[in-house]
DNA sequence: GCTTATCATCTACATGCGCTTACGATTCCG
DNA sequence: CGGAATCGTAAGCGCATGTAGATGATAAGC
């Protein structure tokens, strides 16, 4: 297929997407957590506690519809929930050793399912990489 | 980073997916377009008409879900839809000419704006080729 | 000190979509 | 020939999500 031939990027990148939805999940059912769940842990893992408007901003997550997500993480001791002392309005959030456990166990087995999915293609890390530009 | 601190795929195949969409919105808007209609257009471009149980399995649609997108664009005079002489129960869907050179205007505004999004990377054509195997 | 704004939470509405069921017309199969 | 299946279409249910508005507590600003 000629170049001009090629489909759109945006059909490609939804059917791939798809595609690791569907590889995705069953790693996420098998560890209890939904995929909401899931991204508010990785979003926590790194750096310090940070308040949930800020975290739903950083996620592309309706603020209202995060709360029930937060409710039960912090029900299952995987994140802490604590009023910031500068401005008690703001809750701030952090993993729990536990959260932070299961996150990378969770993700651990996502590394390793994508790389199956990766070995179809040769120059596996260009593609990561220019991924990662594009996605910034 | 280094490879085992980068994002998951899924997180950064669903970030260029949204920028893709947000791409592409205006320039549907400008052409009068739904994504739903430009898909099927696109669909239909290639290749001898198609049965509608056919274009939907095609395009991951709901066929109960197709009937209004396929109804406006055959009044707009973009497809036609006709019985299968061999089979009465099925509509055949084709482009028209207009349809055809609606959805190659509509085409060509999209590459040339993923041209310049792609124009942030190297090797360009490596990742499109290697999106297009890991998403086939 | 009072007004305005923010945070988190709750509730409700609207929309899109997956899925199911049902129907009439038509075809297939035993 | 009659029953089962398929196609396209219509209608509806349920779920997920975006959005808006309201509330109490708290903070900022004049």
């Amino acid at each position: 297929m000629a170049d001009n031939e090629r489909a759109d990027l945006g059909a490609m990148v939804m059917r791939l997407g798809r595609r690791l939805v569907a590889m995705e999940q069953p790693i996420l059912e098998r560890h209890g957590v939904t995929m909401w769940a899931y991204v508010v842990l990785t979003a926590l893992r790194d750096g310090p506690a940070r308040a949930q408007a800020s975290l739903a901003a950083a996620i592309n997550a309706d603020k209202t519809r995060l709360i029930p997500v937060l409710d039960d993480l912090q029900k299952r001791g995987l994140i802490e929930r604590e009023p910031d002392p500068a401005d008690r309005r703001v809750r701030l959030l952090g993993l729990t050793p536990e959260g932070r456990r299961l996150q990378q166990a969770v993700q651990a087995e996502i590394r390793a399912a994508e790389e199956v999915m990766l070995s179809k293609i040769k120059d596996q890390a260009a593609f990561v990489r220019a991924l990662g530009e594009l996605s910034a």
